[in-house]
DNA sequence: CGCCAGGTTGATTTCGCTCAAGCAATGTGG
DNA sequence: CCACATTGCTTGAGCGAAATCAACCTGGCG
């Protein structure tokens, strides 16, 4: 029934799936790549919220509660996409509870993220927050290399780094430099090399009050 | 059968009602008062994540993910609430699959409540911060008095709020007087008395990027 | 009466933002 | 194929909002 009613997309860099408002139309799952999930601020600002990955699945919440689009949808990356319609989906609701099930579980998830989110915003610093990010990203976009460090190729560009540590990209970088200087992380454009795993960890433990 | 299963309970101020990382043994539901949810940070940090009230259900994610709470809850008034245990409540969806979309919808919201709280954490300044959440609990705890003002009596401790808008006790003293000082809303206490609604919107529209 | 927690105030520091310029990579038109 | 514009990123200087540190006030309570 899914195999039918889904339909296959890919999309680039920058493309915009929905936005924050549209109708809920239906919603996408990620085969491959990566989508920043932005709402709007006040005036023009526009924050970078979460990132979703391949495997994810994107509109569910607004399709759930019935609602607009809450945040705005956009690739960082070639991204292959499924996208099911809000019609089928009522039908593949109705036969299979166990979906709402799962859907209530993904919520549950992402509130958790987002609870993370606003508590590492307030508690560390731009600096940790960046390496904090490296942990976060560490298991789907690093691998170790043939001298054991740790070779990240990040899905993003700078401006949504920084967007999404909730930093102007002027003070990433300036944190960009100095995890560089401390010898914790080599950046060079997407290209991350952290030796040593847990000066990550210090980064945020070894941070003013207490550890 | 709910009636049947439920519990009723009364906290105080300051009373906690589970602690993040506890194993979750039921939900809560709030008939009066106001709960505070707190999530750790880094070191000693913790900080609020969110506010409960009257008519809210808290717990039901980490029942729902069968997994342990992820904050903590602090009754920040006196509490009437009901407790629903684990294992009843599993009867009572099994029974019920509407209940389990109502979580959803639930899961939802709260977390759109904590995306915006991310992005007016990171686009506004105290001073509107503290303007915005007098708006939010405006409506929950305002009335208007005869003199056609608004007049809040607030659920929250300095500190509390302090740490619901995501700042030090200082800077929120600080953003109270200047509040004060420029006719936008008086403290006294936990009473707050705002002549004119559109002041405080002014405060959140009028912050230097545009608006 | 002294103690203590919560709140306020003041002085100082600092982190990150703003503004502005420079630079490298990419793309476009002549 | 090269001048030029454009875009994304980095660097620097200066500023400002909020954190920190520390003292002090106030009300509740033993």
């Amino acid at each position: 029934m899914l195999d039918e009613a889904k339909l296959a997309l890919s999309c680039s860099p920058g493309q915009v799936l929905f936005v924050e408002g549209d109708p809920c139309r239906g919603i996408y799952c990620i085969q491959s790549g990566v989508v920043a999930l932005r709402k709007a601020g006040h005036g023009e600002t526009n924050s970078v919220v979460a990132l979703r990955h391949s495997g994810d699945t994107l509109g569910y919440r607004a399709f759930a509660a019935d609602s607009p689009y809450r945040n705005s949808a956009e690739a960082t990356t070639e991204c292959q996409l499924c996208y099911v319609d809000r019609s089928v989906l009522k039908g593949i609701l109705e036969a299979n509870p166990a979906v709402a099930n799962h859907f209530l579980c993904l919520a549950a998830s992402e509130t958790d993220q987002l609870e993370t989110l606003v508590v590492t915003c307030r508690s560390l610093p731009v600096r940790a927050r960046l390496a904090n990010v490296l942990l976060v990203l560490k298991d789907r976009y690093a691998s170790a290399d043939e001298e054991g460090n740790l070779r990240f190729e990040l899905p993003l560009s700078r401006g949504v780094l920084a967007s999404l540590i909730g930093a102007r990209p002027e003070s990433l970088s300036r944190a960009i430099n100095a995890l560089g200087q401390d010898g914790v992380a080599q950046f060079r454009g997407r290209e991350v090399l952290v030796s040593d795993l847990d000066d990550l960890l210090d980064e945020i433990e070894g941070v003013s009050p207490g550890g």
